[in-house]
DNA sequence: AATCACGTCAACCGCTTAATC
DNA sequence: TGATTAAGCGGTTGACGTGAT
């Protein structure tokens, strides 16, 4: 393969043919001169779009057939539209992002006359404004449109098929709220799980995440946006470790991050972020389990306490994993070798539990084991655990009620536990999920259960002062973007928590 | 006027995916 | 079916312009 990276050349130098004979070419690099921009479109006039490795044989540039294809496509290539975005180009990239994520390519084909790389600077810029203006990732319209929608499509689904625990996708509700919106495919699926937002309220909450798993948006049922945007994906701008936007952008605006609570009967809480897990966030090629945020930092931002999975745990983070006891959150370093993507992290979870489920420290027990011992464990939990804490024992509570009308092997069929799919998936997204099933599974019939709980979670002894910022963060403009502010920042920081059976998806 | 910080943009780079043999 | 090649994609970098100090 032809590669225009590495070697010679130099900072945008022009570096031509060198030595005597000649036998080494190097292809010029940096910006483009109106004399070679006449001649590759005189060359696509005549040849054609395509082959561009053949445009320095056929051409006698000296620019690799990418560097070709990339200036055809990104300036040359007719009916490009340049100048700054129109406000409605705005608005729909914005929307196409809350749907898509990073993906800029299919963000512009959805933009005639736009390039992906126009796209992906206007919003990388765009992200670095809102951020500094602590603003809101995705505008509170857009937040609002989709709860709006999601309201009127709920009833209508409601009427229709009432046993139906799907919501419509946020990019339906977008469309439906915007005609000039068109996405190619409905890319988000949808889970319910119980809020623990408001144990007094005893809301069933809904959560829309899209297969990257870049954002997620939570609904009560008073179709109150209580939560919104949960980048989840490692290919999300906010999860990439150079993006260090995203650190401030998951503090201020995001929610905590949804949590499930296994409930073995033992007297075991378990809890932990599924964000925490879906992140993955390889730093350092470590997944943190209990940090959740701070692996993304990037490293000049991590504090060196949080420099290390282990110590993030326990000052900060969105959620851990861990059981009521005074384990140490030290005891789950997990330092697997990981990829970037869900799917790498994934294995590493697999691989990492199975180790870990292996330790004796732990009482073997899994997910699924736990799973499958009781569909209904949650309702059928006794007071045994009500002595734990009081708040744990509202969130379960809370969801035990939101879900009264459900029966028990309802929710632990797999449309409500991970992976859940609707009826009316496209193929291709239905193909991931159920990878992602499979994946999931694997997971969770080797995960251990014993976990700790960090210090700063509700129900232990260590004051809120010792929460991560973002809790605080999430807190204060949780209370700007919804209406659920009464609720307390404790309870506000334990929404989330849902039984393993209405987890949120991934896919 | 010089310097700095910041924003914008174009291009590069490495990786993945698709197509072809 | 596997190897090779081409194309595409997304993250990153660096140059340049502009405004503030």
């Amino acid at each position: 393969m032809v590669s225009c990276s590495g070697g010679a050349g130099s900072e945008g130098g022009v570096s031509g043919p060198r030595g005597i004979g000649g036998t080494i070419q190097s292809l010029k690099k940096g910006p483009w001169t109106a004399a070679e921009d006449a001649i590759l479109i005189e060359y696509v006039k005549k040849h054609g779009e395509g082959n561009w490795n053949a445009v320095q044989k056929n051409s006698g540039l000296m620019r690799c057939g990418k560097s070709c294809r990339l200036r055809w496509a990104n300036h040359l290539r007719p009916n490009l539209k340049k100048g700054s975005f129109s406000p409605d180009e705005e608005k729909i990239i914005i929307e196409l992002h809350a749907k898509l994520g990073n993906k800029w390519a299919r963000m512009a084909a959805q933009l005639p006359g736009r390039t992906d790389n126009e796209i992906k600077n206007y919003w990388n810029t765009r992200m670095k404004r809102r951020q500094r203006a602590g603003l809101p990732i995705y505008p509170q319209e857009i937040q609002e449109k989709a709860a709006a929608a999601f309201h009127l499509q709920q009833q209508h689904q409601h009427h229709r098929r009432p046993q139906n625990n799907t919501s419509p996708s946020l990019s339906s509700l977008l469309a439906s709220q915007n005609p000039a919106y068109n996405p190619p495919v409905s890319m988000f699926t949808t889970f319910n799980y119980s809020s623990a937002a408001n144990p007094l309220q005893n809301q069933a909450t809904s959560c829309y995440s899209n297969p990257d798993n870049q954002f997620q948006l939570y609904f009560d049922t008073n179709n109150t946006t209580t939560g919104f945007s949960l980048p989840l994906s490692s290919t999300h701008p906010y999860a990439t470790s150079s993006t260090s936007m995203l650190n401030q952008n998951m503090q201020t605006q995001t929610m905590p991050m949804p949590s499930f609570k296994f409930n073995s009967g033992n007297n075991f809480q378990r809890d932990m972020s599924f964000s925490s897990m879906i992140t993955g966030a390889s730093v350092d090629n470590q997944i943190d389990f209990a940090s959740g945020l701070a692996p993304e930092l990037p490293s000049s931002q991590i504090p060196p306490q949080q420099a290390t999975p282990a110590s993030s745990g326990s000052s900060g983070g969105v959620c851990a994993m861990g059981n009521s006891s005074n384990t140490n959150i030290n005891d789950f370093q997990i330092s697997p070798k990981t990829t970037s993507g869900n799917s790498g992290l994934l294995d590493a979870l697999v691989q990492e539990s199975q180790k870990l489920s292996s330790n004796e420290k732990f009482n073997g027990e899994s997910f699924s084991d736990v799973a499958h011992k009781g569909k209904c464990v949650a309702d059928a939990s006794s007071g045994e655990e009500e002595g734990n804490d009081g708040v744990e024992s509202k969130m379960i509570n809370s969801g035990r009620e939101a879900n009264a009308d459900k029966q028990c092997d309802e929710r632990s069929s797999s449309q409500s536990s991970i992976g859940m799919k609707t009826s009316n998936q496209e193929p291709e997204l239905s193909d991931e999920m159920n990878s992602m099933d499979d994946d999931l599974m694997s997971l969770l019939n080797n995960f251990p259960l014993s976990m700790p709980l960090p210090e700063w979670y509700p129900g232990t002894s260590v004051d809120a002062s010792n929460r991560p910022p973002s809790s605080a963060n999430a807190d204060a403009n949780q209370q700007n973007a919804s209406s659920t502010s009464a609720a307390s920042a404790d309870l506000q920081w334990s929404l989330g928590s849902c039984r393993w059976n209405n987890m949120p998806s991934i896919c």
